[in-house]
RNA sequence: GCGCGCGUAGCUCAGUUGGAUAGAGCGUUUGACUUCGAAUCAAAAGGUCGCAGGUUCGAGCCCUGCCGCGCGCACCA
């Protein structure tokens, strides 16, 4: 049995004994860990309600500590309950027994949970993560996207659900035309020439950076260093070949094409380096000529949710009422879906979007594949050719259609979100409200002295404030590479003048797979609404409340298990399950488990078992940052632990039993948490 | 102007649907490697939870007002 299960069979006595002693009926039950130790295992403040519903029903008041009182009594029947307290106004406090407790954890390989298989049946999720522009290199504000969604589909499957990844590429947008126009007018190049150049690019200047300068040239081209009658016309030249890669089928388009697709491969690059995958790459051109659009346009129309403006600011276009946001002189309440030229907004576009990924657009994709990952998983990409997924050997998931939609999408784009959700709801009521959630977070802004770091000139105002925001359009920002770069690059000299034993590949291993979990931690650590100010010692340090801090950890422990006998895990348990039957033994365990060290190994245990309901808990209020201190906090109490006692070396045979049961149930614990954060465990670091 | 978010230790942040003595990391000071790995551990110092009211057995958390900061409110994507 596992602990989240004793759990709910104590609130499920609570319950009853609520019925069978005040008549009253409590639909959920809190159940708490104590904030110390000694004041017991787990915390039932039920009492408060209680006393609070009896008032209300009989007018009767009745003590909170009255009401716990006659709970004790019910709850002591429990076979695993030690004992109970009521403490403080009223809680009652439940005690473990603890050598029972141990010997029902022991041994077992509870290590499963990150692969908790998927249960068929279950409707499907979608998360929309990274969705990057593609037409330049990813930057740590990126990155964040990236593994926030990645955790968050890692955590969902954990907690056995089936989801579906997706990632957004636009395609279609200004941000690809502009780099296009740097390509041709900057840089006079036709496709081939551009085919040739990303050929023959230094390592250390792929195409995606190659992009990411020539963007920021094109702002300059169309900002600076021209009368206003040639800005214009250098903007007419962008909004020429924008209509252009909309249209398709022209050389421009085609040109286009190969400069998104070569940035997306080169942003899939930089993702896989971090263990983040997609099962779909969804299109925006592909939305445009499979005619999305107009389906959605339709649907809307007859179901009313959008009207035509005869008159006013608006006149000619299709607008969606939006009552909540006032209207002012400024600004009008209605939100434009097409304009009066016709053409429609990215909102309008995102909502046909949103019906398919629900299933309820009526239209669908063609696929084909688009990369595969070492073992074996494909990304398939949508194509506008059909039957383009004819592979005999390859056979196609079903994709879209599922039941409830996460967006990661940074908390600047709240106010079109929640505009897509509405637009959805209206159409589609019966899918209910929730079942499109704008996953916000807020922004990777740069700290000032990231700023100096990277020889960036800041304007006196930007001086004044507290971070200062990442632009691709001015190039301004961390490349997500060249941190990770960076982080391999620390990460590998330590690991050199620790292991100097290790071979080459071995120790260039081992040192990704720190950086990674340094990198994923530093942004899962904070919590979805705080701005990250991002700062070069704070990301690259490997210390305190860090990812290498957790693996550290989990290595040490599994170093024990290595030096330890095979059998010593089977043996520890088969004794603790003696304990069950044998008094003596068992009155051994329990005052191994007792006193002050006794209760400090005993903590520890209770939150390694705590792994399930960290998750649950994760999956349900949709914030990464609770598991990531879920596994700061239980690396943290193993690190004490092992500091506090030698297991080789322990002498008595029933507390060596004990700390190996515990260290063993900890180090799988914690590497099932860290597994679900897409942090791994190095043999050594 | 309206909407959303934020304000907690010197700094960066947590704070579990309102619950027990407000917690971490960094930094500072001090101590611990002859032991299963010191990327570690222990101890100390550090708080008017922005301000003022309110709701109740109980408020960092909920309500109202104010102050300060950030973001958003396009026939841009």
């Amino acid at each position: 049995m596992a602990l989240l299960q004793l759990q709910n069979q104590l609130k499920e006595a609570v319950r009853s004994a609520a019925l069978e002693l005040f008549g009253i009926e409590l639909d959920q039950i809190g159940a708490e860990t104590p904030p110390r130790p000694e004041l017991g295992d787990l915390a039932f403040p039920v009492s408060f309600e209680l006393a609070k519903l009896i008032k209300q029903g009989t007018g009767a008041k009745v003590p909170p500590r009255t009401i716990a009182e006659q709970l004790k009594t019910k709850l002591e029947a429990a076979a695993e309950v030690a004992r109970v307290d009521v403490a403080g106004a009223g809680y009652v406090n439940v005690f473990f027994d603890r050598a029972k407790l141990l010997s029902l954890f022991a041994g077992k390989h509870a290590g499963a949970v990150a692969e908790a298989p998927p249960i068929p049946d279950r409707p499907k999720k979608m998360v929309e993560h990274t969705s990057i522009n593609p037409n330049k290199a990813a930057h740590i504000g990126h990155v964040r996207n990236a593994v926030l969604g990645d955790t968050f589909v890692r955590v969902l499957k954990a907690a056995g659900e089936r989801v579906e990844v997706q990632n957004y590429i636009d395609n279609t947008g200004v941000q690809v035309a502009d780099v296009v126009v740097g390509f041709t007018e900057l840089e006079k190049m036709t496709l081939d020439q551009i085919k040739a150049l990303d050929a023959s690019l230094p390592a250390d200047v792929p195409f995606d950076y190659y992009c990411w300068d020539l963007y920021t040239r094109v702002g300059v081209f169309y900002r600076e260093g021209a009368d206003e009658e040639t800005k214009s016309a250098r903007l007419r030249l962008r909004s020429d070949v924008l209509h252009a890669i909309e249209a398709g089928n022209n050389p421009t388009a085609e040109l286009a094409n190969y400069v998104a697709t070569r940035n997306v491969e080169r942003i899939l690059d930089t993702m896989e380096r971090l263990d983040i995958r997609y099962d779909l790459l969804a299109r925006e051109s592909d939305i445009l000529h499979l005619h999305f659009w107009d389906r959605a346009f339709e649907l809307m129309k007859s179901a009313g949710v959008i009207r035509l403006e005869s008159q006013g600011k608006h006149a000619g276009c299709w607008v969606m009422p939006f009552e909540s946001h006032t209207g002012t002189d400024e600004h009008e309440s209605d939100k434009i879906i097409v304009r009066s030229n016709g053409t429609v907004t990215y909102t309008g576009k995102d909502i046909a979007y949103q019906l398919w990924k629900l299933g309820r657009l009526g239209l669908d994709f063609n696929y084909k594949p688009f990369r595969s990952y070492p073992d074996g998983h494909v990304a398939w990409v949508t194509t506008t050719e059909p039957n383009a997924e004819i592979l005999p050997e390859l056979p196609r998931p079903n994709f879209g259609g599922g039941v409830k939609v996460y967006n990661v999408i940074d908390s600047r784009q709240a106010y079109p979100q929640e505009i897509v959700a509405r637009g959805v709801v209206a159409l589609v009521p019966e899918i209910g409200a929730d079942a499109s959630v704008h996953f916000g977070y807020e922004m990777v802004a740069l700290s000032p002295a990231a700023c100096t770091e990277l020889g960036i000139e800041l304007s006196e105002e930007d001086r004044a404030r507290p971070y200062i925001e990442m632009s691709g359009r001015k190039g301004l920002g961390v490349k997500a590479d060249d941190l990770i770069d960076r982080l391999e690059k620390d990460a590998l000299k330590e690991v050199e003048a620790r292991h100097p034993e290790l071979s080459t590949d071995e120790r260039r291993a081992t040192a990704h797979e720190i950086a990674v979990g340094a990198l994923r931690y530093f942004l899962l650590k904070f919590t979805r609404n705080s701005v990250i100010a991002f700062d070069f010692n704070e990301a690259l340090s490997f210390e305190g409340e860090t990812g290498p801090y957790c693996q550290y950890a989990a290595v040490r422990a599994n170093s024990i298990f290595r030096k330890l006998d095979e059998t010593a895990i089977e043996a520890a348990a088969e004794l603790l399950r003696k304990a069950t039957t044998d008094s003596q033994t068992g009155a051994r365990v329990s005052e191994v488990l007792g006193g002050e060290a006794g209760t400090e190994v005993w903590s520890l245990l209770m939150l390694a078992e705590r792994l399930e309901e960290a998750i649950a808990q994760c999956a349900a209020s949709a914030e990464p940052a609770n598991l990531a201190k879920y596994a700061f906090t239980l690396a943290r109490g193993f690190n004490l632990f092992y500091h506090r006692h030698r297991i080789i070396a322990e002498e008595d045979e029933i507390k060596k039993a004990v700390l190996i049961a515990v260290a063993d149930i900890t180090r799988q614990r914690l590497t099932s948490a860290l597994a679900t954060l897409g942090i791994k465990v190095p043999e050594r670091m």
